[in-house]
RNA sequence: GGCGCGGUAGCUCAGCUGGUUAGAGCGCUCGACUCAUAAUCGAGAGGUCGGGAGUUCAAGUCUCCCCCACGCCA
């Protein structure tokens, strides 16, 4: 057996994730994860809430929360939202947690120890009408190059040119918008990546089998100029994790927190101490920990493309730099972004479809079922209202649920709920289960490669291969003559019904577990043989005839939702 | 401006280290069937593989230049 510890990018606490978000990294992340259990193997599968910074401050403060309360609740909101997706969490955990500041504090002092950490004064803007620090893109002002009024501290959006807070002309708190701002001198930590540069370097030539977004991405930022450059790890902020070495107070860092770039990822190892205090203790180590029985474990991150230098360089130098037994990632899935309609979803923008909006019009498996066969894995793709109808009604409407409503119904009619007994499998059968057994195989594999799209290819070309054989069987026909014949048939559709739902649970989970109460299994194995698997339901077995599995999308609806979805969410 | 990833049938995409008539699904046309959610099955039409030059016995697949889209960075 097998061990598998997958994590999905954790996702920011500020609002409510758009589908683009949901299918770079957490719905991915659960066919995985749910393939690997349905296989057998055991499989710990953690995601959880990015909680720190500025973002969430204001949003608190938009909400007119206190920031910790703010979290909590969105928090909920984003795990009930998930359940409604069927993301099979084994812990849904929070950057915030106890155990994560124990754990950035445990890192840091780890890295200071090694030699790793520098501290570096530098200077920032403060507010004193906000009373705080303000990050470079907080400060608002006229562009010294153009002229724009709203100039940004890092970039002008005008005219895009790269800016420095202090370049600006009358600035401002984009917060408050008072101009009483002064520059301050501050100490800061910064993380000594640039010492790490030649054990990345070697740690990320040894993945051969990474995607190439993944490899090339790191390359560049390991390569590209001076360099990979040291990066500041603290911050002169309220909420986060307040800086320690350790268990020890840092003299002269009184006042900050570590800066959210460097919590987050921690929280994938948090998260399963986390786990582990929420279930009995259960032993986390033997997940992380190489020296406490992690060794035998397959790591896999999933992401989109623009977590990919956090999760090559920064998580890697962290754990590299403790010297400390942590296992490191095995396998790491990148995916590029999905498009909305000729442009990008956007969650500052609000545009696109939210994860609550799309829940509130239709079942989870329509959406997990379009938008993991159509993913954006080698390049950006794109999601329309027409290519969703198309997609989810011809696939799962068309081609899966017709397949059980006609077997199921012709069978209710001709010897009713049961499956019936009849002659035994001839050549056509006997084609048909050595034509499913190589496409099972192939679906395995893609699976196991964590090849999405094809996975869904292969998967959706076996609920073909039903109607194709029900198309030259035609028991229809042969029931006129030779009922016997006709009742072998239609028992191998019943099973195929059920062959159907085992295979199909990663992408569907929902319409499987119909399918398996229709049919009345309690109980399934992964089905590596067609043979065996279609024998599972013995002549006698009573079944029953499910409700539609999906209902149509009707023009009338796609229509509607392409109007109610073409503007921004307030 | 530099770098990165792409530009393959109407649409969404496969095509590994170069090698027989370039593939799939959808859409379209025609046919078959009538058990079924007007569903299914079969056949067919449809591409000078962004443009140009080069390497090679042979290039969608390698090299160079250019164009376009997207992204990252300065």
């Amino acid at each position: 057996m097998q061990r598998h510890l997958i994590t999905s990018a954790i996702p920011y606490i500020n609002g409510i994730k758009h589908l683009g978000n949901l299918i770079g990294s957490q719905l991915p992340a659960d066919l995985y994860a749910r393939y690997q259990r349905a296989r057998g193997n055991e499989v710990l599968f953690l995601c959880a809430t990015d909680e720190h910074g500025t973002p969430a401050e204001l949003a608190a403060a938009k909400a007119g929360k206190p920031v910790a309360e703010y979290c909590a609740e969105m928090h909920a909101v984003q795990a009930k939202i998930a359940d409604g997706f069927g993301l099979s969490f084994d812990h849904f955990g929070r950057s915030s947690s106890p155990q994560n500041h124990a754990l950035t504090q445990h890192f840091a002092g780890r890295l200071a120890d090694a030699g790793l950490i520098r501290e570096v004064s530098e200077k920032q803007v403060y507010s004193n009408a906000d009373g705080r620090y303000l990050p470079d893109r907080y400060i608002e002002g006229t562009c010294p190059n153009c002229g724009y009024d709203k100039a940004r501290g890092d970039q002008c959006e005008n005219c895009t040119k790269q800016l420095d807070p202090t370049d600006l002309i009358d600035p401002r708190s984009a917060i408050s918008g008072s101009t009483d701002l002064e520059v301050r001198e501050t100490k800061h930590l910064y993380l000594r990546q640039s010492a790490l540069k030649d054990d990345l370097n070697a740690w990320i030539d040894s993945k051969s089998d990474w995607p190439v977004l993944t490899t090339s991405i790191a390359k560049k930022w390991l390569h590209d100029g001076d360099g990979l450059q040291d990066r500041g790890i603290t911050r002169d902020l309220d909420w986060g994790i307040p800086v320690r070495r350790g268990d020890d107070d840092w003299p002269g860092m009184e006042g900050k927190v570590f800066y959210v770039w460097f919590d987050a990822p921690i929280e994938y190892i948090a998260c399963a101490g986390e786990w582990s205090d929420a279930n009995d203790g259960a032993d986390w180590e033997r997940w992380w920990r190489t020296d406490k029985g992690a060794a035998d474990v397959r790591y896999t991150q999933f992401m989109g493309k623009d977590n990919v230098p956090f999760h090559t360089l920064s998580f890697p130098a962290t754990i590299l730099g403790s010297g400390e037994p942590w296992k490191m990632v095995d396998h790491l899935k990148s995916f590029n972004y999905l498009n909305y309609d000729g442009g990008q979803f956007s969650t500052s923008q609000g545009r696109g479809v939210f994860m609550d909006q799309a829940l509130n019009i239709l079942p989870s498996d329509y959406w997990r079922w379009w938008l993991l066969s159509n993913c954006p894995e080698t390049s950006d793709s794109e999601f329309t209202w027409e290519l969703f109808q198309q997609g989810v009604n011809k696939d799962l409407a068309d081609v899966l649920g017709n397949f059980v409503s006609r077997v199921t119904k012709f069978c209710r009619t001709k010897f009713g709920e049961t499956v019936p007994k009849g002659a035994e499998f001839g050549q056509l059968e006997t084609e048909l289960l050595t034509d499913l057994n190589a496409r099972i195989a192939r679906y395995c594999g893609f699976m196991d490669a964590m090849e999405v799209r094809k996975s869904a290819q292969e998967l959706r070309a076996i609920w073909v291969a039903g109607n194709e054989y029900l198309q030259a069987a035609a028991p229809w026909a042969t029931i006129k003559e030779d009922e016997a014949q006709a009742a072998m048939q239609i028992r191998l559709g019943l099973n195929l019904i059920s062959l159907y739902a085992a295979l199909s649970s990663p992408f569907i989970p929902d319409a499987a577990k119909a399918l398996q109460k229709a049919m009345r299994i309690d109980e399934q194995n992964w089905p590596v043989d067609a043979k065996s698997a279609t024998s599972l339901l013995r002549p006698g077995h009573a079944f029953s005839v499910p409700d539609n599995l999906f209902a149509k999308i009707t023009d009338e609806q796609r229509e509607n939702w392409q109007e109610q979805f073409s503007g921004v969410r307030t």
